[in-house]
DNA sequence: GACATTATTATGTAGCTACATATTAATCTA
DNA sequence: TAGATTAATATGTAGCTACATAATAATGTC
């Protein structure tokens, strides 16, 4: 047995796919409708409706109401990166855990923060900057912005003691989250900060979150020369 | 109108999304069966269970059958990148996208590469190195490694002219796909290739890919200085 | 022909029932 | 007591119906 029944929406899906992948519909082809599947495969819609939801969600299909679903023209490869918590990261690899805040402040935003935002007009912002450690070890700095109308709560926080990250993802749910990640060469602010040597390769990972419209935070973060991201194994 | 009916799913997760937050139900603790929440919200079981197969997707809870639903000790932030095919990457950009190919040989894979697949001893395949150009300026290169035992057909594929990459998203689906990311220093290998100076901070996505346990691929693309690599808009 | 209005239609959601499956908990051996 | 067997149980899936929603297609009006 391979473990499938016949009619498990996994099988059907997999069924619709390879009927992709061996171009019986091409890209951009429109496929037949559900109702019309569940007819050929002799099974319900709603197991259609099923598979379909999980192939448009790995990015196989693109389904719209009335139009139908089509085989997306440019297949694109989905990949869910799990950031965890800083401490939790550190902790896990059974290493002692440290947060250091550096500097806190009330800055109306720069205009890198606020196209992060996407915000018209400076707002003021509550801009958090501390050191994460690693066995005492510099791992990453964090640079955060956190928006004093959304989050008001923050201010009677103590981010000596309190870490502004966990505090936030405890807190703070978020409705989108914008990512971005490149390769930076390290400066001499970077020097002083996390250690590295002038010229060294460090990971950079800005993050910027919204709670429907309304901003929450937006941050740069900077890893340790020889830091990795993974995907969830 | 909020837009969503009483009983929507996406209300229900909401409320319950909200419980975690504000801590009737904390980290680590056990949430109600899915029949008893039905109970309580006056609405069908299967309208718990899509809201709760939501939290569960994003990491807020975790469902085992029998063992019920429970609040995640960790708080982990889910990102979806979207990697696409490199062409489309620079044609979206509005820019020339040309393929070269550098090198192809068939080898013995060497313990990096066995360890992106866990492999017990060396395997033959076929070890591709190529270059992306954007407007002919170096884009991305890849050095890719294509298991001959999953994908023979490869063999018979023309990469001076078709492109690894895109024949095999467009002919191979993979059942999982591990991704690494990370900084690294340019050397003089990658000065004579990408086009960078030694020393310049490079962006690494390591990518591998199996279909049922069996290896399909295993690739570090390094691209060029300044690239960015985002999450879905 | 241009534009607003109204049907049509494919997907999306909510509700129900019944059964499958995985795991824990209880029970029965040896 | 240890280990295997069996029962209990919460989630997962498959099937059905009915209606909601969004987007296109058709129609009517000027």
């Amino acid at each position: 047995m391979t473990g499938k029944p016949r009619h498990s929406w996994r099988s059907i899906r997999d069924s619709i796919r390879q009927m992709i992948l061996d171009t019986t519909y091409g890209p951009g082809d429109k496929l037949p409708r559900d109702e019309e599947f569940a007819a050929r495969f002799g099974c319900a819609r709603s197991t259609v409706h099923r598979a379909m939801r999980d192939l448009a969600e790995s990015g196989v299909v693109e389904r719209r109401r009335k139009g139908g679903t089509m085989v997306r023209r440019d297949p694109v490869t989905r990949a869910t990166l799990n950031i965890p918590i800083t401490r939790l990261e550190v902790e896990q690899k059974g290493c002692a855990y440290r947060y250091q805040l550096i500097r806190k402040t009330v800055q109306d935003t720069p205009p890198a923060i606020m196209a992060n935002f996407a915000l018209p007009e400076p707002r003021r912002m509550l801009r958090v900057e501390a050191l994460h450690l690693c066995d005492e070890a510099p791992y990453i700095f964090e640079d955060r912005w956190i928006c004093l109308e959304t989050v008001p709560e923050i201010e009677t926080v103590d981010l000596e003691v309190e870490n502004a990250n966990e505090w936030l993802v405890r807190n703070r749910p978020y409705s989108r989250c914008d990512l971005r990640l490149y390769a930076r060469r390290g400066t001499e602010a970077d020097r002083s900060v996390l250690n590295s040597a002038v010229g060294d390769a460090l990971f950079v990972m800005e993050r910027t979150t919204w709670i429907d419209e309304a901003p929450i935070t937006s941050l740069r973060a900077v890893a340790h020369p020889g830091y990795q991201l993974f995907t969830q194994g």
